[in-house]
DNA sequence: AGTACGTCCTGATCGC
DNA sequence: TGCGATCAGGACGTAC
């Protein structure tokens, strides 16, 4: 894709273009060279000619086809780019929770976010002083962008699963040891996550992706543990369904 | 400032 | 078996 250019775009859901105006989303896109494909957090992100970065974000069902402008597209289609090649971009989104940018300078955009978690600067360290003076459960704290960029609740609940750690402790409670094993857990559940999809690329008849993640701890109330063999339990925590073991995690 | 919660959407799943 | 009700969640806005 990098190096062809936007010719023009259907914007079949409106509600998705966040910045700027539509009208001004499409003006802009149109006639610009796509120099890269990169990602940053849960955002992918194409810096154009112009100076602007077109950035996605897929949101839990989004995905992305490539194909030729004339082949029909499939009914959850909500928008397609099209490339001056003949073919299109487009933008699958069941339920309407994926969110397009035209930003003008996408570093501002990200300003506010933490550290990728599977580079280099992620380290104990660091996570402990983004936890220190916080009083809200680990589980909410996880969540924050600002702390680590690119967890979902699915991975919080891994992480916290691996490193025996209960949901509801309080961030700035969490001892030096265990913050070690947070981030050594965090580390872990994503790679793994990451090594689990890219073998399942290979067979496209397993998507979707998210359905190839063999998690550690059983998303389901009663299941038995994989370490202890009691049962999961099932809480909220901030409003998001939370998988945990009462008895591996303290 | 720090924390909590409602909102948007619709396919999948649950319970009667 | 069928159908209506409920669940799921990322980021942002609003409220306390």
């Amino acid at each position: 894709m990098p190096g062809r250019a936007f010719t023009g775009a259907d914007i079949r859901w409106a509600k998705s273009v966040r910045k700027p105006s539509l009208e001004e989303f499409v003006l802009g896109l149109r006639g610009s060279r796509i120099q890269a494909v990169q990602r940053r957090a849960k955002y992918i992100l194409l810096p154009l000619d112009t100076g602007s970065t077109l950035v996605l974000h897929l949101g839990m069902t989004g995905g992305l086809i490539l194909q030729h402008q004339d082949q029909p597209s499939h009914p959850m289609v909500r928008h397609c780019f099209f490339l001056d090649d003949g073919r299109g971009l487009c933008f699958l989104d069941p339920r309407k929770f994926a969110k397009l940018w035209l930003a003008a300078d996408a570093s501002e955009m990200f300003r506010l976010l933490g550290p990728e978690p599977l580079e280099a600067g992620f380290t104990a360290e660091v996570l402990a002083r983004a936890l220190a003076g916080h009083h809200i459960p680990i589980k909410a704290l996880l969540l924050e962008q600002s702390v680590v960029a690119g967890l979902g609740n699915l991975y919080a609940d891994e992480s916290l699963y691996l490193a025996g750690i209960h949901p509801l402790r309080r961030a700035a409670e969490l001892s030096g040891e265990e913050t070690t094993r947070l981030r050594n857990a965090i580390v872990a559940a994503l790679s793994g996550a990451v090594a689990q999809y890219d073998l399942g690329r290979a067979d496209p008849s397993l998507e979707p992706p998210i359905k190839l993640i063999a998690w550690t701890i059983p998303r389901k109330l009663g299941a038995p543990c994989p370490r202890c063999g009691g049962p999961i339990a099932g809480i909220r925590v901030r409003g998001r369904s939370t998988y945990l073991c009462p008895r591996c995690q303290i």
